[in-house]
DNA sequence: TGCCCTAGTATCATGATGTATACCATCCGA
DNA sequence: TCGGATGGTATACATCATGATACTAGGGCA
């Protein structure tokens, strides 16, 4: 399902890498990580609003496509530590950006909710050219 | 349901950024329209993976988010043209940024495929540490 | 015996996306 | 006058991704 992108280079590039990163959590996930190797509970907890379900599935995701790797320790309680491959550090200056822009974009919406508000689509249309 | 994210002020921004960006082809669409003003079949065929159903949702949800402005010409048959606002125009070093990963991504899976095959975790869990 | 701990699984409900098709209003050609 | 072509939407349905909640395993401990 993937090859058939990567196949073919005239298609944006973009498509190829939110094939990869585009799960909801993702980058947030990768950003996490950037701070050094990380355990469930500890990425549970930075990451209060995700589900353990989608926390397990994400990570398990970002392995299989060898932006992080998971180590189990045969410990009881059980023990698992997460922490980026080099793929997943070459993340580091977008997920930078991304989290910089995401704070700025709050910013803009607090100072001008006109850009959130803007939700009516008629009053745009009215003053289109004729 | 996104407001109770953007009060909040110590929750990833990445978060923040996704709720906007998380779509499938936002950030696609985005990178299309970096090169300036273009109306809906244009992006159709830059993007042919999408589909028009896609395409139109997306658009909206952009519009709505004030990344993108809409704008109709009431002819026949009818055109529609859409184009990046100051806040989508934010996201062009991010959207550059995100092509050339998506890029060198894709050579990096070409060259090393051991990455995008060690989808079998059993075997990391065996080296794991007693 | 029964409860706690961590890292999950299992189950069900909701949302996002893919696919196929109908629609609209006008222009054009027969 | 009729039917097709046009470009952007809208609808119906299927599938995948995500969310919410409950439950498991297995040793330590009271």
């Amino acid at each position: 399902m993937r090859d058939d992108i990567t196949d073919s280079p005239d298609y944006c590039s973009i498509e190829i890498a939110m094939e990869v990163l585009g799960g909801r959590w993702k980058l947030a996930i990768l950003k996490q990580l950037l701070s050094g190797t990380q355990r469930f509970g500890e990425l549970r907890r930075a990451l209060p609003r995700i589900t353990q379900r989608m926390l397990t599935r994400q990570l398990r995701e970002l392995e299989a496509d060898g932006l992080v790797t998971r180590t189990v320790y045969r410990e009881v309680p059980p023990k698992v530590e997460y922490s980026l491959t080099e793929v997943g550090r070459s993340l580091d200056d977008i997920a930078g950006l991304l989290d910089a822009w995401g704070r700025w974009y709050r910013g803009v919406h607090a100072a001008g909710p006109a850009a959130s508000q803007g939700r009516t689509t008629a009053a745009r249309e009215d003053r289109a050219a004729v």
